[in-house]
This record gives structure tokens, sequence and C-alpha cells, in this order.
DNA sequence: GTACAGGTTAAAGTTGACTTGAAGTCAAGA
DNA sequence: TCTTGACTTCAAGTCAACTTTAACCTGTAC
């Protein structure tokens, strides 16, 4: 039942308090209660910031998180556009997925064949070459 | 030896002509060859587009991309730097891609069990809840 | 030769996601 | 009581990544 500040919210999650405002004002996180007009939350608020941070580095925009957030205590209509929603944002997390171990094994193997730019190691990945060319 | 207009290319990659211009002044892109005025292309530029496409899907910035695309004909210095830059990047990239299986697990299981929204959801996996709950 | 489709540049505008600044409120401590 | 520190709002500023606009050029089709 612990009551954070704005500050110790910003702390734990490693975000500022301005964002938390911002955050606030386009509705991608509820209004928390005050207290003499301070924001006080609990610790509920970190895993949807949590989840916030993650979606936006997989390429989600705010707007897009904030729908996902919000098909809540409204019809079954919104809630079968989360579901929709979802299943989009599904398709393109697989996507990046695969995208992103190519671009991991890109990385690594151009670390071990000691390509000196990215171009050679392109070339040298499609071309399955292991060994160290300097 | 097909040579490619601009918009040919941005075509084939899915960006427009403004964006290609934008890379080249940036210096993302190579100036390319030129047929009165204007620029042609080979198709190993779409090589180069996709990749950078992908790393900015992953967070790279522009001027990382940049930096990893052009430590090329220059001294072993500046390919220690691109090494340094790309095992930081895959670090980056690891973790991206766990947390990306995270909110994939959990836009799938979401799918699956019904919820009407995100932080049900966000329970529901928590707590390894399979059944639909309406 | 003139219209037109598609290219060119440079500069200004837009968008998303914040951050900063100014001016004010509030409670606790000296 | 007065100062201090942490909060408040609202408006304006910033930054990256493009996009749009305006004015112009060029090769081909009629």
């Amino acid at each position: 039942m612990s009551e954070l500040t704005i500050s110790q919210i910003a702390q734990q999650a490693g975000i500022r308090p301005s964002t938390i405002r911002y955050y606030e004002s386009i509705n991608v996180l509820p209004e928390p209660r005050r207290v003499s007009g301070q924001r006080r939350y609990d610790e509920t608020i970190l895993e949807r910031l949590a989840f916030i941070q993650v979606t936006q580095k997989l390429g989600f925009s705010l707007t897009e998180i904030q729908q996902l957030l919000q098909s809540h205590n409204e019809d079954a209509q919104l809630s079968e556009q989360w579901q929709n929603i979802a299943q989009q944002k599904l398709v393109q997390v697989e996507l990046l997925l695969q995208r992103a171990s190519n671009v991991k094994q890109l990385l690594s193997q151009g670390l071990q064949c000691g390509c000196s730019n990215l171009l050679d190691c392109i070339q040298c990945v499609l071309l399955n070459c292991n060994s160290a060319q300097r």
C-alpha cells in the first residue's frame, strides 16, 4: 500500500517526472490520486510503464499503446478491437524478431570475421565466410 | 547492370524518393552516378536500404547507422571503432530480442485467453492462466 | 515547339515524443 | 515567519526523421 511520488516512480522506472506527466496528458497513463495537489502512485504503475517502454522499443507509437491499454471497461466491440490490434501487432513483432536475429547474426559474425565495415560483412554472411580476413 | 531511377528504387524499397535524397544528404547513402543530372542506382542499393530499415526498427539512430556503414576504406582505428559499435549494438539487440519475445507471448496469450484489455493479460500471463475468461 | 512526366535543389514545415521555463502552491524545518 | 525543496500547470522549445513547397531543368510524345 506504499504511496509513491512522481519522482520516486520516475527514478524506479528510469525516466523523468515530466515524461510521466506527459503520458498522463495523452491518456497513456490514468490520472492518479492526489495529496494536496500532488500525484501519488502505487507500484502497479511500474508494470504499466515497463510495458510502455518495451512496446515503444518494438516500434509501437504512443497512440497505438494507448489503444492497446484502453479497450477497458467498455463493450464487447472494443474488446474485439483490442484483439484486432493485438493480432496485427503480434505479426509485426514476429517479423521484427526474425529480422533482429538476422541483424544479430550479422553483427556477431561481423565481429568474428573481422570485416572492417558492414557491407563487407553482409557479403561475408551471405557467402557464409567464417574465416578471418584481417 | 540495370540502372534504376530514384522512384523505382523508392518503390521497391517501400519508401519515398525524398527519403532517399534525405539519406544521401546525411551520408547514410553514397552519392550515386548521374545521367543528365538525375540519380541512377544499381540494385545493390536495395540491400543497404533494407539494412537501414531493419536497424532503424531495432532502435538505431541514423547517426549510428551511418557510423556502422562508414568505417570503410579508412585506417585500422576506424575498423576497431566499428567493432566497438557493433559489439555495443549486439548487446542491445539481444536485450530487445528477449523483451520482444515477452511481448510476443503476452500478445499471443492475450489473444488466446480472451482478456479484454492488456493489463488483465499481464496478470493472466504472470499467473499462467490459460483458460478463457469469456 | 510545346506540353508533360518525372527529375533537381534549398528551405521551410510537420510529426512524435519529449523537455524546459516561468510562475505559482504547499508542507516541513530553523 | 520565512526559507527550502519538491511538487503543480501551461506554453513554448527541442530533436530526429522526414515531407512539402517552390522554382527550376530535361528528355520524349504529339
